[in-house]
RNA sequence: CCAGUCGGCCGGGCGGCCGCGAGGCUUUUUCAAGGCUUCGAGGAAAGUCCGGGCUCCAUGGAGAGACGGUGGCGGCUAACGGCCGCCGGGGGCGACCCCAGGGAAAGUGCCACAGAAAAGAUACCGCCGGGCAUCGCCCGGUAAGGGUGAAAAGGUGCGGCAAGAGCGCACCGCGUCGCUGGCAACAGUGAUGGCAGGGCAAACCCCGCCGGGAGCAAGACCGAAUAGGGAUGGCGCGCGCCGCAAGGCGCAGGAGGCUCCGCUCCAGCCGUCCGGGUUGGUUGCAGGAGGCUCGGCGCAAGCCGGGUCCCAGAUGAAUGGCCGCCACGUUCCGCCGCGAGGCGGGGCCAUACAGAACCCGGCUUACAGGCCGACUGGAUAU
RNA sequence: GGGGGCGUAGCCAAGUGGUUAAGGCCGGCUGCUCAUAACAGUCUUAUCGGGGGUUCGAGUCCCUCCGCCCCUA
């Protein structure tokens, strides 16, 4: 059924109609503090337990971590946005797979080259599909079989 | 044209594709989703250094004390440590700039080193007089000169004197008392004193004025879940002494958002009623000391009146991502020109500082580049 | 958002407004040892976080800015 409607949405639009969904909760943040990472020049993505209650199409969730460290509010802001951004051009490119992931940004996200961030991004989202598949074939199988 | 002073303003523009938040309208049978449309960061949104609004708590002594802040005078303001005008002092050739700028005869304290002496004065070298008399020593007078220091007990000049000294006089400074001008700070001026009263109060302090406390995570409401909390009414009141008893006297614990005094409340039992922390949502939450504009008053800060506009409301936190063109800037290369400069092409992710979090008024700090006005000192030309 | 504290040498730190700013660790050199450590002696290292002000004089007092830490949910 969310097959369909994304397939439908692909046929009216070049683009996919892809909705981000982001973690609010800091529980959700801390869920995937331990998980699996995998880390580019411009973050580090972590990755959490399978999507919450009412996952969106891909069932794919997105938090965003950027800390003081990084930069003064403006910096902070624009390295989210292009992040976010980012993200949502590489959607057609993600794996259907319902997990939580955590951006963790790095300084360098501010000055990364658009087109380099967005390939990081599927580059990190499908690693970390499949890690988390191998990973939970193995150890939680509760996980899987839900899906 | 060069150098400079002050005040005000802007701080990219247009367009394309894809998105985000909120409001309104609308479509589908509902849940929900879609469509159209409007709006969507700053001059500092920052630092959180002050002042308010608003909310809750306290509210008796319009108490006293402590603590903190503030400090020329007058005005503006809701208020301020802000702003405007003026006065005084200092700096600059000038436009102009800077100043915590009350009190040092209420008291306490400090002034290192140097120096004779650092504050009820004193005397190292000197100067002068007298005595003894071989260099010189002793006694007295003096504070003009030398020297020390950031600062040396009014300054300069003349007289005077043994030498000197406000000892006398003139001017300046200072104090006191008048007069004139000014709302006042203060200024001017006259008389008088005869030099007393060094500096530091961003040392303690004194004086005047101001300040109750906490903060929108304040506060109010709804739902879920849990059972240790709360409200209210009645009865009752810890210890000691006196008394047969009723009762009387004395002392004490905790709370009331700095302390004290005063005052009030509380402790245990029973009845009735309501549901806290925590988590989620709604509200507070954007029509305001509001913006723009016109007129009047005022030197100005600002005030009054008219017209007109509605102009951000997020909450792991919207206002963006990627492009094209233009303007401006900067830099490199080539060509032209004696030169100022001009033309063409390219680079700078081609824009500084920086992101609302309840709201206003200020202050302070950061800031690529640019615009406007007034004025000052030079230079040149007429 | 609100509240509190700190900043002195590479590190830890003392410092009533008054000489050239204590002390310890570290480091350099010398001695001792075959050598090292320990020990003894000796020496170096400070824009007192930055700027401005008050004062004759500021690490100290006042203002302002910067950086860091803690508390409060």
């Amino acid at each position: 059924m969310t097959d369909e409607k994304f397939q439908g949405g692909m046929a009216e639009k070049p683009s996919p109609p892809f909705q981000l969904v982001t973690l609010k909760k800091r529980a959700d943040f801390k869920a995937a503090a331990n998980g699996p990472r995998f880390s580019t020049p411009g973050f580090t993505m972590l990755r959490g337990p399978e999507a919450g209650a009412v996952p969106p199409a891909t069932g794919l969730r997105f938090g965003f971590t950027v800390t003081k460290k990084v930069g003064n509010a403006v910096e902070r802001n624009r390295i989210r946005r292009r992040l976010r951004e980012a993200v949502r051009a590489a959607a057609d490119r993600f794996p259907r797979h319902p997990m939580d992931l955590v951006i963790l940004a790095r300084r360098t996200a501010i000055e990364r080259d658009f087109p380099d961030l967005v390939a990081d991004i599927a580059r990190a989202v499908d690693a970390l599909a499949r890690r988390g598949a191998h990973k939970s074939r193995s150890s939680a199988a509760g996980e899987v079989s839900e899906n």
